[in-house]
DNA sequence: GTCTATACAACGATAGAC
DNA sequence: GTCTATCGTTGTATAGAC
């Protein structure tokens, strides 16, 4: 016995539609994405869609929470690594991460109805850059105790680091007008680590 | 003798409809913003935008690349300052000109759009990101060959430090999450400051 | 060149049958 | 719970008077 909406309930399609509803708002955008469009993705009719969402909004906030869900927790690092192996590591994750289609077609459209959803870009906020930043955070932490580093405080460092990474790249790669390879992404890692050694690194340990 | 909309008169009618096409767009993004409203904005009938604008993507992108002309060169730096106050004078110009929320909106309407008009993003970031990190690296070339830093490679030195500059503060104001003080913004040029300079500064010279 | 009035299409949301 | 069919609104774009 199938229950209705309003109920926890895992149903199949609601779970369909919002599948559908993930790939076309992030492709076209919010205002420019039908219900129609939608429903005809997820192979059931509008009226359905309408019985697991009560407005066009709703199914929205639902997809972009349901996506900020999936609380994206790095792996942790190996302990045996030096600062700049670390970092290196940490540094290519987030930009893969970055660089990804879907996250940049997440970041777009959130940027985009932020002004009209604020609670939507503050829970975008809190699972992905916040959350990232905090997790950085804690790696240069551990790095501090360990003695691989000079930091007084980690968020700002974690803030800088991850600023060195979004840059032009990103920016080029947001807009549509690049696709980074491989070894662009590389370099850029790379660059920031380098930076970042030189203003807090132990100048005489840890680099073998 | 008033002429019609495709000859490059500057005509007066145009320019209200280009205003109030700005203020509507930039407030509400592209889909959400009718003719309707820019017209009564302007204070004209919807007929008459569409006498000098021919669609309401037209009418977009007369407005965005309006706003690109406007070629927003830094006024020099006084080539007197030492490393530290050249970098904290750009680097405040820098911080300050992306909190603009004219400066927001912009990025948020054309990240938008991105996708749909590629050719508006790429003058969008030639006259913006892209000028600006030339600019930035023209001035980290002169300090190189004044001996007042060690730059290998100006550009990529440019995006680390406006990559510093756009950090969490412009991440969390972007989104409508944060309105960042006076305070906030000169601590966070001078994190990228120090921790630019720790990278290529010139330890003993410059700095009294 | 500018207005009022309107044509035409698309969209969000709902009613009612099964 | 899911469908087909439809209502009412809104928005882009245009026609015709002045």
């Amino acid at each position: 016995m199938t229950q209705a909406s309003p109920c926890p309930k895992p149903s199949a399609k609601r779970e369909v539609i919002l599948d559908a509803a993930r790939v076309v708002f992030l492709e076209v955008g919010y205002a420019a994405a039908s219900m129609d469009s939608v429903a005809a993705r997820a192979g059931v009719s509008k009226a359905t869609s309408y019985a697991h969402f009560s407005s066009k909004d709703q199914l929205f906030a639902a997809m972009i929470r349901r996506r900020c869900d999936r609380n994206s927790t790095f792996a942790p690092v190996d302990p045996a690594l030096d600062a700049r192996a670390t970092l290196s590591v940490v540094g290519q994750r987030v930009l893969d991460l970055l660089l990804l289609p879907d996250t940049l077609a997440m970041f777009r459209v959130v940027v985009a109805e932020s002004a009209r959803q604020p609670d939507l870009a503050q829970a975008f906020y809190a699972s992905g850059p916040g959350a990232g930043r905090a997790e950085i955070a804690q790696v240069i932490a551990d790095l501090t105790a360990r003695g691989a580093i000079r930091a007084d405080d980690p968020a700002r460092l974690a803030d800088l680091f991850i600023g060195m990474l979004r840059t032009d790249l990103f920016m080029r790669t947001l807009l549509g007008l690049a696709q980074p390879t491989e070894a662009e992404r590389a370099e850029a890692v790379a660059a920031a680590v380098d930076t970042l050694l030189a203003a807090c690194g132990v100048p005489n340990a840890a680099t073998p």
